[in-house]
DNA sequence: AGCCGATCTGAGCGGAACTTGAGGATCACG
DNA sequence: CGTGATCCTCAAGTTCCGCTCAGATCGGCT
């Protein structure tokens, strides 16, 4: 899961980059706004699921990168800031931050308020954003196909049968199910699943796969797409026109 | 906009009805958690746009309230409560509240909260929400396959039998007890059960679990998920709400 | 201080989960 | 129809992770 840390400020930066790294996070560091604004442009690897916005810098600085993050992006937002304010909060959140933390703030906390945004996920609101990969992550049990997958319990059933996935397989098919029908390439999928920049070298992925079909037992249901990686199939093939992929046909 | 409050206290009700009467909302105002859990049941009105929790109802019991809101459904929560501690901040944000607000809160803040949260949005979904009345409200000290946890006086005892447990044990236990069948992340144990932030060097966390399960003398009851976490073992309601498959008795 | 239970740490074990490699099947493309 | 690339399956390794035990450290109590 990539997040992005706006800091100015190398000791917190650094401390933060290892708490979170521990904590399964791929931390992009990003020393000032402009950088920030830089860094978030698609560029054809996984979006950042979530900024970590510190407002430290040169006073009324913090609020303009928020504001022009927000007008080029769906991406959440936390602002973390000593200002403690009323009138900073609420201009903040007014500003689009999805959530405000003043310091100093409980480390548990911070991670779980970026827990609770990074699952609420990207959604591009209102504006017109050229989010392509922003996945819709959906909450609650998603269900499809009369496989339905529980998160919080880790469980998935098929028809009602209790059907048992190793972690892996859980975390591959969660990954999918999240927009049936839309391709995930290989290395997203290796990025989100396994944690860490890893490239599969061998036949990893494809075990995986193969496992997950044969416990879920519903032929057809997982697709792999020469070249590029695999996807779920919607029930209701709403003209799937095969052509619905994240990733832009350009590049090869 | 429609929003959906949970509140006991009425003159409080009432005055937050009233501004955010003001402001917009369309307010739904419900005096217990199960009169939320109906009210959120899709009738073909408007969903609702954000819940307002209030947990100073008896207790625990609003911790509840928000898990069974969320395990049927993706609508953003937002608790307001008293309880400012760490461990109920990072307890409420895990069981998927979107923000967590203590009183006593500016009325802007709050406000401004509301719309960060509601403007992400949760998808009505095209997906089955489960019938809440599937998931028995409980009240009161936990009672599960014979095992009470009477929280206030930090008693177990299964089976009528008073089972000693020391402190870590018990919070180990009345934490996976809380939602049983969901799997709590090692992360989210520690960092409720221990100090926040703290990381389990060594073996701490699963010696605790093994001399829990030694005490409780439950074989299965604890699970362990690998690479995860933990999790209790229900005793019946395994996965109740896919029954609603009406055709399909190809075999058993 | 001295005791005693509670908590933490480290090493070893066993088994589940993951990875790798090779051979066969399948597909895209000329 | 041939060919190379890609994918699938099977059957080994190999790593990782949770369990247990035993000893060390911590902390409250008399």
């Amino acid at each position: 899961m990539r997040l992005l840390l706006v800091e100015d400020d190398e000791r917190v930066a650094a401390a933060l980059v290892a708490v979170l790294g521990r904590h399964g996070f791929q931390v992009r560091h990003a020393r000032s706004g402009h950088e920030a604004l830089d860094a978030l442009v698609p560029d054809g690897n996984d979006p950042y699921r979530v900024v970590l916005l510190d407002l430290g810098l040169p006073d009324r600085d913090g609020f303009e990168v928020c504001s022009r993050i927000r007008a080029g992006s769906g991406v959440p937002v936390i602002m973390v800031t000593a200002r403690a304010d009323i009138r900073s909060r609420i201009h903040g959140l007014n500003l689009g931050a999805d959530d405000y933390v003043t310091k100093p703030y409980d480390m548990g906390e911070l991670l779980a308020r970026i827990h609770a945004v990074a699952r609420r996920g990207a959604q591009p609101s209102s504006v017109a954003v050229p989010a392509p990969d922003a996945v819709p992550q959906q909450r609650g049990p998603l269900e499809s196909r009369g496989i339905r997958i529980d998160r919080e319990r880790r469980r998935v059933s098929v028809d009602g049968r209790d059907v048992p996935l190793t972690r892996k397989e859980f975390d591959l098919l969660a990954l999918l199910a999240q927009s049936p029908g839309v391709v995930y390439r290989r290395e997203q999928i290796f990025s989100e699943v396994w944690r860490s920049g890893w490239e599969g070298n061998g036949r990893t992925l494809e075990v995986h796969i193969g496992s997950l079909r044969n416990k879920l037992a519903l032929p057809g249901l997982v697709e792999a797409v020469r070249g590029v990686g695999y996807r779920l199939i919607p029930d209701s093939p709403a003209s799937p026109a095969t052509d619905r992929t994240p990733a832009s046909p350009a590049e090869h």
